[in-house]
RNA sequence: GGCCCGGUGGUCAAGCGGCUAAGACACCGCCCUUUCACGGCGGUAACACGGGUUCGAUUCCCGUCCGGGUCACCA
């Protein structure tokens, strides 16, 4: 079994995720159940300074809600724990004293000041650390360390040739290494620096694909470097491209707060479905070979592949996760809105025994976000005070006269009905016109404003008054009637 | 600024040497219709630019420009 693909989703609890995080979830997950391997969860929890309360419980709501079930993880535990990296700490300083023994890494007790002012002596603006402790004598070393000098331990760069890696989908890049930094493996407060952690980390874990945003593409070559000093396999690289959004001015840059709700549970918050988010962001950056657009998390665990991932970075489009999230909520039953909406009518309707279901069967095909329901329906619960010229309508031939006759006419039958149900009031009003000879539309519209008050209303007259009763139908009608009068 | 990566309609994108350059979202019309939607039909709109290579470049190479990423004791 030690060929199997495992891919490893490695979120710092910052009590926050973001599309783009979820995204490299996502892709991780697809990847793994793809090929039918295992989506490890590691929390990397290193720096103590940004710690967050409830941080951790964020992340496994959000996968859970997402439907990206971890095979192991702090939560559920696996052969290869713990998986949380503070509860690891003490794994990865033998690791670097390791490296220090091979000559691949260095102490250094460089204070932080003395750092500060090397970069503001500094006119360049990427000038870094001058290697000041990279060959510092073996016995000031022991004597520094006998003092209990804070120290860092950092990783030796060689100082020529290039470093060349393998991507699967940016393919073969290569790196001076004279650019390369000697970077911080250990910190001072004795934890792991992240890019550190991940290599012991995903090296201990048997992790065989690393999948990761396309921002640490200039850091792999130190990571490549690092497994190389190990003697250790290196393993299959995806970079995946950055998630954009677009700015005020026209311009773009990497998705942020400023865009608007960029977190998955902003933007469930405002009504967006997890399905339809989780469909949408597996497209944003990845195209199946017959460019269908809608999928289960299982269909595109089915269909997903490396090779269709694209390079260029895609722009988060509101839009179309609107879209997408219309489509989810036409495809659901009466009774499935009705469940997952039954908040967002809870704001609209207070006191109305309304039936719900009737109301979502009416909102399923003009809703694409379940925020936008309260204000549908509000006026079910309370008629908003309109005005007697919402009954002239052109096309349906209406006007202040005839909507008079026409309630009229509408009130003494449907008064007769000794059912009131949709078909009922259909077939009552239908009937109603062609007595009268006059178009439906003549009949419907005066009705519908009567009962409604508005112009605009999810369902026509005959959902209305089905949903609001006999009795409170009646009422509006007369109501309606007297302001023509 | 150095280094790395990218560049097909407004957005997501297919394309992988020869096509009238797909499709989806958005937008605009028309139809359907008891409003709005839904649905159906149709439309506007793209290969950043300049050199090569080739019989032939959106596709391969180079340069320019533009965009992005990265250069922390953050992850």
């Amino acid at each position: 079994m030690s060929d199997i693909i495992r891919t490893r989703f490695a979120p710092s609890p910052t009590g926050f995720m973001h599309v783009g995080n979820l995204r490299t979830a996502l892709y991780e997950y697809l990847i793994a159940k793809s090929m039918g391997g295992t989506f490890v969860l590691r929390i990397e929890d290193t720096d103590q300074e940004r710690k967050v309360e409830g941080a951790v419980d964020i992340i496994y709501n959000t996968l859970r809600k997402a439907g990206l079930q971890h095979d192991e993880g702090p939560d559920i535990g696996g052969e290869y724990g713990p998986y949380v990296q503070s509860e690891r700490k003490n794994m990865y300083l033998p690791y670097a004293k390791q490296l220090i023994d091979n000559d691949k890494a260095y102490y250094c007790f460089c204070t932080k000041e003395r750092l500060d002012m090397l970069r503001e002596n500094s006119d360049e603006p990427g000038a870094g650390y001058d290697r000041h402790c990279r060959d510092l004598p073996k016995e000031e070393v022991e004597r520094l360390l006998a003092e209990g000098t804070p120290y860092v331990i950092r990783q030796k760069m060689p100082l020529s040739g290039t470093t060349t890696f393998e991507d699967a989908v940016f393919g073969s890049i290569s790196v001076e290494n004279a650019e390369l930094q000697d970077q911080i493996l250990i910190k001072a407060d004795g934890y792991p620096t992240y890019n550190f952690a991940n290599v012991i980390d995903d090296h201990t874990m048997n992790i065989t694909h690393v999948v990761r945003g396309c921002e640490y593409l200039s850091s792999t070559p130190k990571y490549n470097l690092l497994y190389e000093a190990f003697g250790w396999e290196i393993p299959t690289y995806i970079h995946l491209p950055l998630i954009m959004g677009k700015n005020d001015d026209g311009t773009i840059s990497k998705l942020s707060k400023r865009h608007g709700a960029t977190g998955f549970e902003d933007l469930v918050a405002q009504g967006y479905l997890p399905e339809a988010i989780v469909n949408y962001i597996a497209l944003l950056g990845w195209c199946p070979k017959d460019n269908r657009e809608i999928f289960t998390l299982q269909e595109l665990a089915e269909n997903f592949s490396v090779d269709g991932i694209s390079k260029s970075p895609a722009v988060f489009d509101y839009n179309k996760l609107e879209w997408f999230n219309g489509e989810y909520i036409k495809a659901m039953t009466d009774e499935q809105l009705a469940e997952v909406a039954e908040p967002y009518f809870r704001q609209a309707i207070k006191t109305k025994p309304l039936d719900f279901v009737k109301i979502a069967a009416i909102l399923r095909q003009r809703t694409t976000v379940l925020s936008q329901i309260p204000e549908k329906i509000a006026f079910f619960e309370e008629q908003p005070d309109y005005d007697k010229e919402l009954f002239v309508n052109k096309k349906s031939k209406t006007n202040l006269e005839n909507s008079a006759v026409m309630l009229k006419e509408a009130i003494s039958a449907l008064q007769a009905l000794s059912e009131w149900n949709h078909d009922t009031i259909h077939d009552c009003l239908m009937e109603l016109a062609a007595h009268l000879e006059v178009k439906n539309g003549t009949v419907m519209w005066p009705v519908r404003i009567a009962a409604s008050g508005m112009t605009v209303t999810p369902g026509g007259a005959v959902e209305i008054l089905d949903i609001l009763g006999r009795e409170e139908s009646l009422d509006r009608l007369n109501k309606g009637l007297a302001k023509l009068s």
